[in-house]
DNA sequence: AATCGTCTGTGCGCTAGAACACATATGATG
DNA sequence: CATCATATGTGTTCTAGCGCACAGACGATT
């Protein structure tokens, strides 16, 4: 992590943005801007959290690590949301890590700053919640989708909630860590990337993968993605 | 449903039993003694809530339905939790159903009630918000048990987690069911259950599940039981 | 330009679980 | 007790994805 900033407007994390004015003054000198770098450890399982973080431009993917050492995502946190969510729900820790997948900006606040304001009722806790809810159909989603959906299907989807989350076309990830993320093997996703780039859906180079046809990816993915985009509109929209 | 009656305690639901007394009283005029038959829709995806439900000696799966008609869990909530976290959230809807596994009690409380009490920042928030994130281990749990894990080591799971939110040792559920629950097929449910008995964990003939030892049934299960457990006894114990 | 570590492609045998097809058992009901 | 719907047992074939073993291929570093 680098550079501490008190950000300036307009904010680039949407929960941030939807605050009314009166409440983003409010919590503004408790934000700073910071940086994350590729793999970067956010939290460990179990592990206490001093801040949380609103991610502005990285991706932060939550994932579970068996006692083997296999992982699989449970969920992916974007500049729609927060990273944290024991601190304000009660828990303080949660079983899993969280592990920045897409390097880039967020704006952290300190913990006990969070708690405070969230004891308020106000807005930013409406907000939290309603992510949260949101935040849990994803999850469901991903249990249903690793049952039900051949890697493929669920490579179309990763694809697609990363792509919603970052700006580019590009996104640096080696099919190594996409394996990770979905808890298959990286042959697997050798196999079916390389279906995807033949359907001219994507292409790419040593972890740079460029998404050149959005529509054709939708197509190919399983119901799983538009019911998770669906429902982050429906309550954060 | 039936029998509409103001409970009496000791109230079998453990978040209302965990409330304090003034709490609890303020609570109590608005909460109706209910009784679910098997199989009895809670709520369906997207579908609107009056009420939610706290059950006592009943199960509630939550299910998720995909559009080809194959379905997978998400959680189970028994008298450790509640029915309609979407009502306190502020998503007021969820995209998925909620169906009665194991016919029995509940407490239903009419959601305006409920929200007046949450908004109050009392210890029934604080209650609600740590059981909803116990609710997010188990599903995060389900997505990546789903993953990596055989179909016995989640029968195992999930007879555990079952045998955990009911009093006796006997489940009614036949094996179809349990397919559905866990999103496989009826007949590898069959074969699953077959290696269970023959080990001498289990009994069961036509819908009718014995758990006869528990430890063996532990032993056999993946960890994922044990994440659940601790995480639940952890946030609510 | 040569080297070397890190990615990516591919093939092969293996297994869990799916799909399908029945056979059999159980218990409720007449 | 006879019937019949429902639940369970079992076998066969098929396929996705795993584990393993390498063979390129790229690109940074010297």
């Amino acid at each position: 992590m680098s550079r501490s900033v008190r950000p300036a407007e307009p904010v680039e994390n949407r929960l941030l943005a939807a605050l009314p004015a009166a409440e983003y003054e409010r919590l503004r000198p408790h934000l700073e801007q910071i940086s994350f770098a590729l793999a970067e450890v956010v939290y460990e399982s179990g592990g206490h959290l001093d801040y949380v973080y609103f991610p502005t431009t990285a991706i932060v993917s939550l994932l579970y690590t068996m006692e083997d050492g296999a992982t699989a995502e449970m969920g992916l946190v974007g500049n729609e949301g927060i990273v944290g969510i024991a601190l304000f729900m009660g828990g303080n820790t949660m079983p899993n890590r969280a592990i920045v997948q897409s390097a880039g900006g967020a704006i952290r606040m300190k913990a006990k700053a969070l708690q405070n304001e969230f004891a308020l009722g106000s807005q930013f806790q409406h907000l939290l919640l309603r992510y949260t809810q949101a935040l849990i159909t994803q999850i469901s989603q991903t249990a249903v989708c690793n049952r039900l959906h051949s890697v493929e299907q669920q490579l179309c989807r990763w694809l697609l909630l990363s792509h919603d989350r970052v700006k580019a076309d590009e996104l640096i990830m080696t099919q190594e860590m996409i394996a990770d993320m979905l808890g298959v093997r990286r042959e697997g996703v050798t196999v079916a990337a390389g279906r995807l780039q033949d359907a001219g859906a994507i292409s790419y180079v040593r972890g740079r993968i460029k998404i050149l046809d959005r529509q054709k990816l939708e197509a190919l993915a399983c119901e799983c993605y538009r019911v998770v985009k669906d429902e982050f509109d429906r309550l954060l929209g």
